[in-house]
RNA sequence: CGGGACGUGGCGCAGUUUGGUAGCGCGCAUCGUUCGGGACGAUGAGGUCGCCGGUUCAAAUCCGGCCGUCCCGACCA
């Protein structure tokens, strides 16, 4: 590619709407242009890296057996109807009709379909299968953000395992998470498999690949050592016990004037300190009520209790809902006595005496509560924000929580959409048996936000070699010196002679925006062919990502950059 | 959905408080001088001031409604 021809149409200042590094430097690279919120262009600079992000995702699906499809992008209702999902997705599920009337929806992943066209397996001879698809989905996110981060309209590759038992699924899984060690190896991003929630989609073994970035929308609990990662969305940690003083009597009332938080309550009363009080919420659960409890000085991670509740549909309850139910306002609710509401506890009150809590009437609480005397537990559930400092599961040592970006999920699905769809075979001994389906999920352009936010300075982005847009730019300095257009020429067609993506900048600009061009679309290596190096017999090469300069003699700067790029590669 | 901000040539912004018919930098075009780290000079093109309605002799500016975009939170397959 000749760079006059091309169209890259980098901005010399930031976009005014872009915070995260990857927006920026994509919109003002001219990889991407916004189209509305959640949607953008790739230009032909973000295409040429997202093939051959693609390249690679499909390179590892294939070494694992995989087989690519091409599915529609929009699908009628009654498949979605047949796995609960017309009605159970809420929001980002776009839904439309056609000229006659009937639904459609817009595709947000392809399970319904992959089980459908697996129903057509009827043999435990036909199975195994990897069956995966590249394509776009369209889910409508309440907030779209930070560029290619969080879009509505986005790329991505979907697979989805087919096995006749659980060890087979187990093997899929396997084999999947080895697939996208390597994915994100030959990006060179930083991902750590992490233990995670799995969502509304239902599945269990859920893991999923995070790479650290302030603009992540994820948190994840690390232990330094390397012994536990995870989702706060799942995370624990191992916690002191508790010591309580012995309190004989009975539970005691005691007034707590205008008293309505946790913190108030501690300032106030020194036998009341954060650890040891009982914190109530009232959440609806499924349109029903359920009583939360957690220690006092701890928070509630609202996914843990949708995936222990097994349902979607959990909110807080509103205050108008509340007082009926329990005969107070938030800030004095309290779970003693109570018998008709289902109660939730957090296992760390479990066994714990002289507690105290709200007494369901405003201005009052109570002391001496004994968790296992006072208060009908039905469940005990873990439900509570791991904290960043408190003890590695694994190790004990003192977790970290950093802000991640999801850039893959894999996670056993078992049996809901091949149930749903009856996507059955029949097994050796001529029973029939129903599918276990596996799914796992990339999505194209958050890695390559991604790779951005990893491979990056002040002048721009700096590509690994593998999704580089080029791998190599021959930068003529001065377009009107012979010598050094014909030096350029040659080199240029030396290096697509041997395979290398390379562009020439051929364009009568000065030096100074030829080079700050280059830095910034972050092209790996940049061979500067001019005047002053010519009359050494000599051009320059500079490696993007470290700044090296060296001299190389005309003769050898082909051979020396073919060298380069491969091994880079 | 709650909170905040913004919408003026391709990009970044000023002008809005105090109404008088739009300006700056960059970019773009032509010419000249320059030319190994975002040159300089001259000339020039380019704007329904997000949209609709209202007030007024007169609206980018005041009022009402709507749309869009960004940020924080909620949410997130």
């Amino acid at each position: 590619m000749r760079w006059s021809q091309a169209f890259i149409p980098t901005l010399r200042d930031d976009p005014a709407d872009a915070e995260a590094a990857s927006h920026r430097l994509l919109v003002r690279g001219g990889f991407i242009r916004q189209l509305m919120a959640g949607s953008y262009s790739l230009l032909p600079l973000g295409k040429r890296v997202a093939a051959k992000v693609e390249r690679i995702i499909r390179d590892e699906m294939d070494a694992i057996g995989g087989q690519e499809f091409l599915l529609p992008v929009v699908h009628p209702a009654e498949v979605w109807k047949k796995t609960g999902r017309w009605d159970d997705v809420e929001g980002i599920l776009v839904k439309f009709r056609d000229r006659r009337g009937a639904d459609l929806l817009l595709a947000i992943t392809h399970e319904e379909i992959f089980a459908l066209l697996a129903s057509e397996m009827s043999s435990y001879r036909d199975l195994p299968q990897i069956w995966y698809h590249i394509q776009t989905k369209f889910r409508d996110e309440p907030r779209p953000k930070a560029g290619l981060l969080r879009v509505r309209e986005f790329t991505m590759k979907d697979s989805y395992s087919f096995d006749i038992d659980a060890a087979g699924l187990d093997e899929a899984f396997d084999r999947h998470y080895a697939a996208y060690t390597r994915i994100f190896e030959r990006l060179d991003v930083e991902a750590i498999p992490v233990e995670a929630s799995s969502g509304v989609m239902g599945g269990s073994d859920s893991a999923e690949f995070m790479v650290a970035s302030e603009s992540g929308e994820d948190d994840v609990a690390v232990c330094p050592n390397g012994d536990y990662a995870a989702n706060v969305e799942r995370a624990t940690s191992r916690l002191d016990t508790v010591e309580d003083e012995p309190w004989d009597g009975p539970v005691e009332r005691f007034a707590t004037p205008g008293i309505r938080t946790i913190a108030a309550l501690a300032d106030a009363f020194d036998f009341a300190a954060g650890p040891q009080q009982v914190k109530s919420l009232v959440y609806m659960v499924d349109g029903e009520p359920v009583l939360v409890l957690l220690r006092g000085d701890h928070e509630l991670m609202e996914q843990k209790l949708v995936d222990g509740m097994g349902t979607a549909h959990v909110r807080p309850a509103h205050p108008e809902e509340i007082r009926p139910l329990l005969g107070a306002d938030p800030g004095s609710l309290g779970a003693v006595g109570v018998k008709d509401i289902r109660i939730v506890a957090d296992p760390a009150l479990a066994g714990r005496r002289n507690m105290v809590t709200g007494a369901n009437e405003d201005d009052w609480h109570v002391r001496g509560v004994d968790l296992a005397r006072d208060i009908a537990v039905d469940d005990w559930l873990d439900v509570r924000l791991v904290q960043a400092g408190e003890a590695c599961p694994g190790c004990g040592a003192p977790l970290e929580i950093r802000r991640m970006i999801e850039v893959g999920h894999i996670f056993k699905l078992g049996t809901k959409y091949s149930d749903a769809v009856g996507a059955r075979v029949l097994d050796e001994e001529g029973e029939e048996r129903t599918i276990m389906m596996g799914s796992y999920g990339i999505g194209v352009g958050r890695n390559i936000a991604a790779v951005v936010e990893n491979h990056h300075d002040d002048k721009g982005i700096a590509w690994p070699m593998s999704i580089a847009p080029y791998e190599a730019v021959v930068t003529i300095v001065k377009m009107d010196d012979a010598a050094s257009v014909a030096a350029g020429e040659t080199l240029y067609e030396a290096l697509r002679a041997d395979g290398v993506d390379v562009i020439l900048d051929d364009r009568d600009e000065r030096p100074g925006v030829k080079f700050t061009d280059a830095e910034l679309i972050g092209i790996p290596y940049r061979i500067t062919v001019g005047p002053r190096g010519l009359a050494a017999g000599e051009v320059e090469l500079v490696e993007r990502a470290t700044g090296d300069v060296e001299q190389v003699a005309v003769a050898d700067a082909a051979r020396v950059v073919v060298e380069r790029v491969r091994t880079a590669r």
